[in-house]
This record gives C-alpha cells, sequence and structure tokens, in this order.
RNA sequence: AGAGGUAUAGCCAAGCGGUAAGGCAUCGGGUUUUGGUCUCGACAUUCCUAGGUUCGAAUCCUAGUACCUCUGCCA
C-alpha cells in the first residue's frame, strides 16, 4: 500500500525542480551546524529534514561544520555533533566538510568581486559602520572608503590578510546598496579580521569570512541544490543570491527557509541552554531535562521516536509552539511495543500476608512485554513480605478507588488476590505495615470461580527486591514561554524547582540487577524508565525516568 | 509610504475554485491480570477582518488587521 502523506511545501517544490530536470533531477541538501554548542531537538528537526529528503529522493545530505568563527567554535562540540546525528541514525557516508575547508577559495572569491569593483576594504571602525547603516526606516550612508580603486582594495586585503592591521581596523565590504530595504544588501561585511587559532586552520588566517559569503559558496562548490535554513535567514537569501550571481558561480542553490521547532516549558537557544550548563543549574549538555539531543538521549528518548515526533509535526512557514505531550505520546508510542514490562516500587509501604507460611518463596512467571508477540517472560518471586506502592493504598477509599483498602481485595500481578484485614501505624501516624490474606485458589493472579477484582497493583517481595535510585524528571521550566522574560525577571526566576526528585529508596524486581546502562523499561502503572548512561552498573541501580505513563486515575482523584 | 514573512480548533497541520483530512490534547463508552495499550464515539456550519468576482471561495481579487524576522566585524 502506498502511503498517501501529503507533501510539505519544500517536498512540493523539489519535486517540481525533479520535474523540470532542474540540477538534472539531483537533490543533494546538507545539514550546517555551527560547532559552537551541542544540537537540540530543534536540529533534530532540521537534521530529520535534510537526511530525510536527501533519503526520499535518492539524493544525498552533507554534514558540514560550519567554522568560520575561531572565537566561539571547539571540537569538543564537532565531535558531540557527530555522534548525535549518528545516534539519530542518519549516515552523510563520506560527506563531512568544514567551512574551512573553503577558505582559500572563498578568499579568491572575494578577490573576484574586488577586481569587480563590487567589494572594498572600509576602514570605519565598527561602531562607524554601526552608525553609517542607518536604521530600519532610514537608508544608511556610504562609508568614506567606499569608492576606493580596485588596485588600492587589493592591495589592502592583501595585506589584511597578512597581518598588517590590526582587528577591527579594516574589513571587506560587499559593494551592493546603503540605502536598501534590506538592511542585509546594506553593503555587508563579508570578512573580518582575528587574530584567533581557528580548531583547524590553525594560525594559517587572520581573517574570517562572514556567514553570508561563506555559507552560499560552500553550498555551490558541495554542489548543494536545495539549501534549507530556518525562517530568520529569509532576509538573507538576497544576499546568498547576490553574492553567488556576482562571483559568477556556475552552480546555484536554491536557499528555501521553514519554521524552526519549539517546544512549550523548554527552551532553544544555545546562549541560555550554555548559561544553563556554565551555571550548574542542570548537572551537564546531557543532564536528562535539557533539550539537547544527547539530553533526551540520557533521558531515555529512542531516536525512532524523535523521527516520528519529526515527521508529526510537519514542516511549515508558519510560527509554532509545539506542545512537550505531543514529544511526549511519540515516545509512549514508541515504548509501548519495545519495552519490557517490570515491577519496581518507588514509594514502598510494607505488606504481610498473615496466612502466607513463613518462610515460603514462590516464583511467577510473567510476560516481559504483552504488546510484543515475540517476548520472553521471567519469573518472579513472591514471599510472605513484600511492598507495595504507597499510593496503591488507601485507609479512607472512596468506591472509585480500585486499589488496596481495608477489606477490599485485589490483585496482586501474576500472583495472587489479596483482602486487606488491618494496618499498623507508627508513632507519627503513617501506615507501616498492611495486612492482608491472600486467598490460595488464586495462583497466577486469577480466579476458577469467576469472580471479578477491581484493581490490579504491581509489588515486590521483601526479602528479594533490590534497592534502587529512581529520578523523576519533569519540565525544565514553569512557564510556557521562558524565553518570554517579563519586566525585572530573567528566564531563571522560571526554573521549575520540581523538576528533578530523587528516590533513593525504591525497591525494583530482581531481574533488574542484570540490566546495562540504556536501557529501557516499563515500570508497570508508573512510567518508562531507562538505566541511566552514566551511573548504572550492577551494583548501582539508577533509573531516569523518560515519561509517565498516562494517568487516568489522576485525572478522576483530581477532580473530588 | 523601510524590507521580508506568516495567519485554518487549545497545539501541530492538510487543503491548491466543487462545499473543512489527520495527529496531539480534552471529554464520554467498550475491552483489559498495567486506571497503560487497544477500540468506538464527541470535538471548526467555518478558515484573521471587511468588501468583491463566481452557480459555487479557506482557496481568486481589493482594502485592512495582528503577529514574526532584520539596524553583529555572530551564525
Amino acid at each position: 500500500m502506498e502511503e498517501k502523506r501529503s507533501r510539505n511545501f519544500i517536498e512540493e517544490r523539489i519535486e517540481e525542480d525533479i520535474r523540470n530536470n532542474k540540477n538534472d533531477g539531483k537533490v543533494i541538501t546538507r545539514f550546517p551546524p555551527e560547532p559552537n554548542g551541542y544540537l537540540h531537538i530543534g536540529h533534530a528537526k532540521s537534521i530529520c529534514l535534510n537526511f530525510g529528503l536527501a533519503e526520499t529522493y535518492n539524493g544525498r545530505c552533507h554534514l558540514r561544520l560550519d567554522d568560520t568563527n575561531p572565537t566561539k567554535e571547539e571540537t569538543e562540540y564537532v565531535d558531540s555533533i557527530q555522534e548525535d546525528i549518528k545516534w539519530l541514525g542518519f549516515d552523510w557516508q563520506d560527506h563531512i566538510y568544514y567551512a574551512s575547508d573553503y577558505f582559500e577559495y572563498i578568499y579568491e572569491c572575494a578577490v573576484v568581486l574586488i577586481k569587480k569593483g563590487l567589494a572594498y576594504v572600509d576602514s570605519l571602525s565598527a561602531e562607524e559602520i554601526r552608525k553609517f547603516r542607518g536604521t530600519l526606516k532610514e537608508a544608511g550612508k556610504e562609508s568614506p572608503f567606499r569608492n576606493r580603486p580596485v588596485e588600492e582594495n587589493l592591495e589592502l586585503f592583501e595585506k589584511m590578510k597578512n597581518g598588517e592591521f590590526k582587528e577591527g581596523e579594516a574589513v571587506l565590504r560587499a559593494k551592493i546598496d546603503m540605502s536598501s530595504g534590506n538592511i542585509c544588501m546594506r553593503d555587508p561585511v563579508i570578512y573580518r579580521i582575528q587574530f584567533s587559532h581557528h580548531h583547524r586552520t590553525g594560525d594559517k588566517w587572520c581573517i574570517y569570512p562572514m556567514y553570508d559569503f561563506t555559507h552560499c559558496l560552500s553550498d555551490s562548490t558541495e554542489g548543494i541544490t536545495h539549501s534549507i535554513c530556518t525562517l530568520e535567514f529569509e532576509n538573507n537569501r538576497a544576499l546568498y543570491d547576490w553574492v553567488l550571481e556576482n562571483v559568477g558561480t556556475e552552480h546555484r542553490p536554491q536557499q528555501i527557509e521553514f519554521a524552526r521547532l519549539n517546544l512549550n516549558y523548554t527552551v532553544m537557544s544555545k546562549r541560555i541552554l550554555l548559561q544553563l550548563v556554565k551555571e550548574n543549574h542542570v548537572s551537564g549538555w546531557d543532564d536528562p531535562r535539557m533539550p539537547t539531543i544527547c539530553g533526551i538521549r540520557r533521558r531515555g528518548y529512542t531516536p525512532e521516536s524523535i523521527r516520528d515526533f519529526a515527521v508529526k509535526i510537519g514542516v511549515a512557514k508558519a510560527d509554532n509552539v509545539v506542545d512537550m505531550a505531543f514529544l511526549e505520546h511519540c515516545l509512549r508510542n514508541d515504548l509501548n511495543k519495545k519495552a519490557n514490562r517490570v515491577m519496581a516500587v518507588l514509594e514502598p509501604v510494607k505488606v504481610i500476608i498473615d496466612n502466607y507460611p513463613d518462610g515460603k518463596v514462590e516464583y511467577f512467571k510473567a510476560v516481559n512485554n504483552p504488546e510484543d508477540e515475540n517476548s520472553d517472560s521471567r519469573e518472579i518471586p513472591f514471599s510472605k513480605e513484600l511492598y507495595i506502592e504507597r499510593s496503591d493504598f488507601m485507609e479512607d477509599a472512596p468506591s472509585k478507588f480500585f486499589r488496596l483498602a481495608p477489606g477490599r481485595e485485589v490483585r496482586f500481578k501474576f500472583a495472587y488476590y489479596l483482602t486487606c484485614t488491618s494496618i499498623e501505624k507508627n508513632a507519627s501516624g503513617e501506615i507501616s505495615v498492611i495486612h492482608c490474606t491472600y486467598d490460595p485458589a488464586t495462583t497466577g493472579g486469577w480466579s476458577e470461580d469467576g469472580r471479578k477484582v477491581k484493581g490490579t497493583i504491581h509489588w515486590v517481595s521483601a526479602a528479594h527486591a533490590l534497592k534502587a535510585e529512581i529520578r523523576l524528571y519533569d519540565r525544565l521550566f514553569t512557564k510556557e514561554n521562558p524565553g518570554n522574560v517579563e519586566e525585572g525577571k530573567t528566564f531563571l526566576d522560571y526554573l521549575n524547582p520540581d523538576s528533578l526528585k530523587v528516590i533513593n529508596n525504591a525497591l525494583v524486581e530482581p531481574s533488574l540487577k542484570n540490566s546495562n546502562p540504556g536501557d529501557i523499561f516499563q515500570f508497570e502503572r508508573t512510567g518508562y524508565f531507562c538505566a541511566d548512561n552514566r551511573e548504572f552498573s550492577g551494583n548501582n541501580l539508577v533509573f531516569n525516568r523518560s515519561v509517565s505513563l498516562k494517568d487516568s486515575w489522576s485525572k478522576i482523584e483530581n477532580k473530588n
């Protein structure tokens, strides 16, 4: 069956180009991150788009590190970028490039413009250039250096390259139109002087090309057919086209802009993300609360769920804020099919079965995943003393409460029907022991007489359970749009103080001892959890909650 | 009288002159050894507004309105 998914506007354009045999029908895209930070879920949308397009149109997608500003970029980031893209499941094969690979070529292009009288060395200071640029409503003024003769420009540019000027003393500008309504076209700076060590070219250069000059030339030289970027570059497209036109490149890629992803209750700003890390508001770039790819990976998100999300949110040009619940839905949807079920009690309260023999241990068979026909089963120990979730017992329970309460019978999953007979409390009035009796005729959690039991709860055997540390994560911010800061506040004021809750004394079934970092489970009735990929070991059970299960009981509860 | 964009449900998003897809969320019913999953049903007489063209307009035209981006030697 052919899937009739409708095309997004970029696919429509590409298909039109293919129909017209533009670029000989080829499709070559690229993902061009600047290696100055970690990739986040917004980048994931772009990665899925660019690599996905290449896949569906039998083309290819390049990875290009856009490293034209040596003061901001580090190799730590280029490594993490590659790791994250691979993890998402995409492959650039041998098409990894660096803008810095093209510095020589880009320099020559600048010389071409100078020779055509379309670029000049400006000796105005940065401040003066800013003043001369004009405003949104008023035209700019031409620099007094604008009409230097070609020869002089060539000489001065050479001197810039040779380090004969200090930083800020001179820049190379394209000569376009100081009165353009598009400020990008008011003689944009295309080269600046920076005496910084570059992570790849070392100290070879002291002049570096600006984004607008670099990006289009890089795209062109790589044979990119569709250069897909976010909306804020729409104004830059005129300059993109101007440069290629006037340098006279053979190949002219088409820039197409789409709306970037925004998610509520989090931020995508690199600046803010960096600040969260630097000021230790989170434990690092891969803190499971971070929207970074490494963060959500550590949280337990799967590549499949993120790719599914990227497809489901679509691609368009309208500004958007996607609900976090959408992302969570995609994760649950994926994990429901994949994650083995396991019993874990987060907030334990003891249960003693008074009529169960002392010292007896039974093993019950438990299916690992009822949603997966091929899944196996395991044996779980059961004994006289158990632990259940504190929230699964209520002393004074309403009729809608389907769990354990005095006099009520519930199913202990896979084991028996138990009825609560009495409770013990400690000095502070807290329930310390729940006494029950079991019905030996309900082995496996099923009764031949057909009587129904309203609730089924999970449990662990006190003698066999393992202690675990469980980290409950919640949204990082309390505000839907933390980037929208009110007067007199900063985004830090919106940090959610309850975004991390650590439980040190959770009890989990013994089978979990054999799991590995990164393994994902569904803790029956509570949520999806993954073994922490940094701190988990067989002797140190640490689980992160990826996402809770949908909880319709809490809705009922909250209504009352 | 700056330039460039965008407006369809609480959110995302199809629609391309023939009478408003789908998903998320929400609300109800059924199934269920997870209050999960699955399943069934409800959820825009109306598409930013106002005019116009047309037998017929979310789609075409005109005039407005709102919001976003741009005044780095960042990308």
